[in-house]
DNA sequence: GTATTTGTTTTATATTATAAAACACTGTTT
DNA sequence: AAACAGTGTTTTATAATATAAAACAAATAC
């Protein structure tokens, strides 16, 4: 597959640019670059000639353009959780060996829209589709926790707890206790709840307007993974979950 | 200023994709182009490879990349509503030859953040910073008028309703209505209220949250100006003003 | 079963990107 | 005040590189 310098250049040239904040000079492009400023002048002139790039006029330094964001913008509108969230649940399952599951909440139930296995896991069934009990899953707790307190209360009300393993959560007041805990932790767990050796964590993922709408999971043989480097898949988790929430437009401020 | 052929071809190629057409065939992008397939097929294979450009696996077919919506939104979180505003703003000033303003609210007040002067526009004195009584501008109606009732209720209590033209409203029954007119038609108007021989339009902006920041408006004089084309300069403002929401994250969709 | 799609790879040519050097300008240091 | 060290920009020769023709593979259509 045949490269174009040139374009391949100026694509590097945009990645310079990490924060938005972030304003070049042209000579520091040229040296982090290792390419001649007049080099770089012509891919920039080109750039800002279609919006990648702006100039701040009285500096003459460079920064990111508009266009990124109309061009982003348009490909958020045309796309489902489901599109956005697929790289992050592959990374996550290379990163950790393991399943992770992408899961919305239907009824009283949690539906898998996705998953990723991955190659450490034994455990391997397809679960898109499947539904999941919120009281006994991880994905479930979090899907139940961020909702409003009325969505809640509907939720909660004539609930069938059903049992699934010894440690399965059975009565209200321990599942709501979970909840209160899952938000506090921005994160929620299964201890072998839902099925006997099978232990989970999951992480919210808010859309734009700052609601959840989706749950994020990784699945793990309690025999397979001890608990420090559970903790360690979990902090992972967390942090791409985030990552997808930032894509579908999410910040943390909210009035 | 020397422009790189490939880059500049390569950037054309991703403005190629837009609401409508999505997905697109390698020999649609060369005939659209009038390139040869395989220089197409350069310039896909290096985008893709910085995430620009996806391919669907199975259709073979070409798409944009996640890597717009990354940078995207990394540009929208250091950005204020001004900077993003302000393209907007000289555009429809451009169009209309008239002057535009950027307004937020503070207080019981609008505050001018933001101004393009239009070049067929007569009155010139800067505005910015300077502030706008809510009930005599077409601005300060679409900032009360989109207001949550709790606040807009504090806004009414012992509001001044200060007279500067004979237009001018100045009782609370009058503002009411005017508001409720604002919302249900996305706009709100100035017949001479602030100032005699002025007509505005304003249009509402709103962020992700899907909350009215700001109001964008077009000032014109009465004598210049006919109803006409008055409609049609609002017509191109809401849709400006529309651009800037999107832009900010906002859809449509709000429950 | 042939023909026409699709996307991809290869290869020769000359167009085009490249980088050196000169330029214009600003601000700083001597 | 004058030389200097910074900017970003423009010009120019060279040769490296993008280009497009043609051949390829593989799927779909007729």
């Amino acid at each position: 597959m045949p490269i174009i310098q040139s374009l391949d250049r100026a694509l590097q040239i945009i990645d310079l640019f990490d924060e938005s904040t972030t304003e070049l000079k042209i000579t520091e492009i040229s040296t982090r670059m290792q390419l001649h400023k007049s080099t770089v002048h012509s891919l920039l002139k080109t750039l800002q000639l279609h919006g990648y790039i702006d100039q701040n006029e009285e500096s003459g330094k460079y920064k990111l353009g508009m266009k990124l964001l109309e061009k982003g913008q348009l490909l958020l509108q045309g796309m489902d959780i489901r599109t956005i969230a697929r790289k992050h649940l592959a990374s996550l399952s290379a990163l950790t060996g393991q399943s992770t599951h992408l899961v919305i909440l239907d009824g009283k139930e949690g539906v898998y829209i996705d998953k990723v296995e991955g190659d450490k896991a034994a455990i391997r069934y397809s679960r898109i589709g499947r539904r999941v009990p919120l009281h006994s899953s991880a994905v479930g707790k979090v899907l139940a926790a961020f909702q409003g307190e009325e969505a809640l209360t509907k939720l909660l009300h004539n609930y069938n707890y059903t049992v699934h393993t010894a440690a399965t959560i059975h009565d209200e007041a321990a599942f709501v206790r979970e909840l209160r805990q899952a938000r506090a932790e921005g994160a929620a767990y299964d201890h072998e709840e839902n099925e006997p050796g099978v232990r989970c964590g999951a992480a919210p993922i808010y859309d734009h307007t700052g609601a959840v709408i989706a749950a994020m999971s990784l699945s793990t043989l309690t025999s397979a993974v001890d608990e420090s480097q559970f903790a360690e898949y979990v902090v992972l988790l967390k942090k791409e979950a985030a990552a997808i929430s930032q894509l579908l437009g999410y910040r943390r401020a909210h009035g």
